[in-house]
DNA sequence: AAATGTTACTTGCAATTAGCAAGTAAGAAA
DNA sequence: TTTCTTACTTGCTAATTGCAAGTAACATTT
């Protein structure tokens, strides 16, 4: 376990693993403005790591050449019970802005929660399992139930305090 | 989740809720020489702030005036899937000198060591779970097969590198 | 083709944090 | 009464983080 906690023993590795995982981020600026506001030199810091450690590669690819995309390797995705299980605690012991009834039901389906991250990674499947949830749910703009995502068209505001925190 | 992380997002935390969970430790001085070598005034800061996010309890009873017992909330034991999990992950894919018949049996009776787990802490079970395992085992004195443990007699070395890591 | 915009980063610097060694106060043991 | 233990704190240095401002490579617009 002190092995593990060197590699995402920060308080931003989990993050960019979850974004991979959960929304559908495989652009750097998107984990730039993906609610808790990296540092930029940090994230590029922990892109690097997280792919010297295995977890993440970086494809230079597509057809506009600027682009880089980060993808979950299998030791990466291989950290879905551990998300799911940070998910859950935070749900039930944090105030989360996560809607009860959607936790409840990861809960009672864990395993079908897990396969189903599984099978959009093994499909490259862009949509976002979760979207972002809001602590104050008034700016909130459009929150859909699950898996069936608002494209994470999100504006680039910077959040000071009280931002998104699934 | 982000949230979950300002609390234990960083190198140390994690270990100290490892300690107080599946080896059987209490006293401040016995996660001072517990394998990774937490410096003091980090061990200090660390364990103010898991208190102050209602994750342990100290309690400065015991009939020795100077001893502090600390112990894990509640929420603090609820951690113990998000714990397992890592283990599992870090045994499948970092070498940690996990025993490999062990860490499959912990796969595959999940439900069973949360439950043995929670049992010895509410029934206070100060035996270790889990002993620290060794990366090289030629240095391994003893290791018990499960939930019997060496009663945590180790001695105060140091071990600058290639210590225990479960 | 030139100018402008985007993307994925660096670089430099201030502020915070971690790590180390050395204390210290309260209590217990010799 | 001295010495030992335990749970810390204090001071200092080194590393890490966070912020602002670049920059190189490509793409798009005019």
């Amino acid at each position: 376990m002190s092995v593990s906690l060197e590699i995402f023993g920060d308080r931003w590795s989990l993050l960019i693993v979850r974004d991979l995982m959960v929304r559908g981020h495989r652009a750097y600026k998107e984990f730039l403005g993906s609610g808790e506001g990296i540092a930029t030199n940090v994230l590029a810091d922990r892109l690097r790591a997280l792919e010297a450690a295995g977890i993440i590669t970086t494809e230079a690819k597509e057809k506009d050449g600027r682009r880089v995309n980060y993808r979950l390797t299998e030791k990466g995705i291989d950290l879905a019970p551990v998300l799911l299980e940070l998910l859950l605690w935070g749900a039930k012991h944090e105030e989360t802005g996560a809607p009860c009834e959607i936790m409840a039901h990861m809960a009672a389906n864990r395993a079908a929660v897990l396969a189903e991250t599984r099978r959009r990674w093994s499909e490259r499947d862009p949509a976002p399992l979760l979207p972002p949830f809001q602590s104050n749910p008034e700016d909130a703009q459009h929150r859909p139930p699950i898996s069936k995502g608002s494209k994470s068209s999100r504006t680039k505001s910077k959040q000071p305090k009280g931002g998104s925190k699934p």
